[in-house]
DNA sequence: CATGAATGAGAATTCATTCAT
DNA sequence: AATGAATGAATTCTCATTCAT
């Protein structure tokens, strides 16, 4: 019964935990990090603001726990993509049409990460430079893992190439109204588009053998 | 002399809106919108609490202005590269050459751009996208004008790509300390290479037809 | 428990604003609406600043409340004079007597309602508006209930004049030393004695119909 | 020459002052004393920050001037009347008269004296007892000079009472639309009315002895 | 564990007045 | 005499965080 009451007891933190990010994406994700104000985190989330301050040191914190969510979820999302599709060329479009997905899925959570999360504490920027750090990294993998495939100078700058590119064409989309943009994958298609011809060896390397196939 | 009088006071009236102006660039440069305060910049422009607001009517009108600025030097930038490299296809890295030369010469300016001027009002929102699309802008334009020279989709968001990977270059690039980060030139080489590729028409698209003469 | 728990933080919560009213009613009445800052008020109340916001939304939100609390004091003394003096004619008499003992006993009060309430905000012009209409109806009342008695043209007009010649009375009154004035019953007794004489009918109406009776 | 120059300049002080003045009037009657800012006068008045206080020490003066400037027109339309009307009963009529009209054509006068002058510092709220003062005395001087027609206990409150009914009434009347509003000579008769009946002597007075000289 | 009233430092902004030109 | 840019003290109000209950 101890141990039932204890994991009880673990559960509901949790659970509270869940209830103050659940408020604090909602209304950073809508209004920002210096607009949302702790009394409006706890009155969405149904707490008070000792509670809040039992789960969270500050509201910096709350932010980073945010922000940790988001780079988990993009984390599983992407390396789903990456464990699923064996082709490294084809990981480039199914990753950017997973991303997308996500962020049409989780607007707010896409805005945290893409508007909201430049330009505050120097801890929340390094926590956002670690989300898209993470993704450039899986990136660089794959180009380093298949040279043969790839055809990049500088890895480490042709992966940041690739966030930028999708970030930023994200960025433009998610502040769009939801009923008249592309659809998610229709972007996330010509994204991919753009950043596969940037990265991979030209069709020339490839034609040569089927040169040689034709002119024996 | 009445007209000398009235010059003397309109240089008196710009050169003090400068000084407002250098000293909240660098400010806002260096400690984000929200970290700055009026009394720091005028502070550090050496007038008082009153004269700020004489030329500018309030903290969000002086990043503005700020950002207007740094829009104006982007486009005499740009501007100069566009009308002196003839060759479409040269004016990418002419231009990503350009724009990271201003970055190195003007770190503060950077900064406020690509990191500091993201979530804030949506005046402030806007004129930062205005800094972006006038930039998208010349590039479609570039990939319209020469279709012969470029293999874009959707060249809306082709410019979007190639602007979302030079600001996400410079963002880790303006972050790195100055004496051991690559050279500007070397990196807007690189990120100038990486979108070249991904806008440019490949070679096979000029031998396909050469194939089908021959293959009739 | 939990019942007497919430009791007490509703008192607690009453006592806290009395608190405040209180001081804000010692510094209206001494310095006027604009002299009076909201520093001032929360040292005279003993509190911080934040405490002052969190019972007020602002410092015209205390003045109000400030009127309303003379408000209803004042109809409070003036519907006792009504309910327990049955004949018309003496609640005039009755009603400035009750009127100018409270303005005795509460300087404060009667300077912040009779000098300091005028040309403030609209929303605060309204509320004094209030005040007098309040009293201005309850004798125009008590005229039209009793045409027998009274002697009105515009009952109205004569609510108002009644009111205005007390008050005016009253803020010369108040302005003079406590010790040296004219006692408040004196003065109430002097008013009264104008004001009834403009509004009752005269003995003539009563007694001409007599006198010409007799005299044919 | 020397003589008309200094005169040209003597007239040409006193048409600033003029101008200053009407704007002063025009402003402080519509947003009231606190609520007109310097700056906003001298807009008006088309003159910069120094001549204005070239011509008033400060705000307090000009609304001070403003003051002085109201009650000499009141002063100057009583006289008149005090000097044309040779009956004491009628006096206060026609003063009554005078007032409403003076302030049906000079609204924003009328709205600082009643309703802007209140609560100000303690100078300016002398200037505006000496303008009601003034009133007062000269209605105390007709009582005292015709103990036979006016039955007044203490005439110095007499006097404030019937200017305490004439400006409450006239108070709400300036408040009401012009279009709308009751004419000014019959708001003016009614309150004399009221007036009237309260300090004249009674019939009843007058005819005792009348009777008594036909009933012998 | 939970609450939410209390805190108070700190920010933005205004405006009467001065004074160099 | 006239100007109007410059001043800076003063005021209002916010909100992250604490702590007594």
């Amino acid at each position: 019964m101890a141990y039932q009451k204890t994991k009880g007891t673990e559960e509901r933190k949790e659970a509270r935990q869940r209830l103050i990010l659940d408020a604090a994406i909602k209304l950073f994700g809508t209004h920002g990090y210096h607009a949302t104000t702790v009394p409006m985190i706890v009155a969405e989330a149904g707490i008070s603001t000792g509670s809040f301050y039992m789960y969270f040191s500050n509201k910096e914190d709350v932010f980073n726990a945010t922000l940790e969510e988001i780079n988990r979820a993009i984390a599983r999302v992407v390396d789903d993509v990456n464990r699923l599709q064996p082709d490294p060329l084809k990981k480039i479009p199914d990753g950017a049409d997973a991303l997308f997905q996500y962020f049409a899925e989780n607007p707010k959570q896409a805005r945290i990460l893409i508007v909201e999360s430049s330009g505050l504490s120097p801890r929340l920027e390094m926590t956002r430079r670690a989300i898209l750090s993470q993704l450039e990294d899986k990136l660089r993998r794959i180009f380093e893992s298949s040279p043969s495939l790839f055809s990049v100078k500088n890895s480490i700058i042709a992966a940041r190439c690739i966030a930028g590119a999708t970030f930023e064409t994200a960025y433009c989309w998610i502040e769009e109204e939801p009923q008249t943009r592309m659809k998610a994958a229709d972007v996330a298609r010509i994204v991919a588009k753009f950043n596969t011809r940037a990265v991979k060896k030209t069709p020339r390397n490839a034609s040569a053998p089927r040169f040689s196939e034709v002119n024996p």
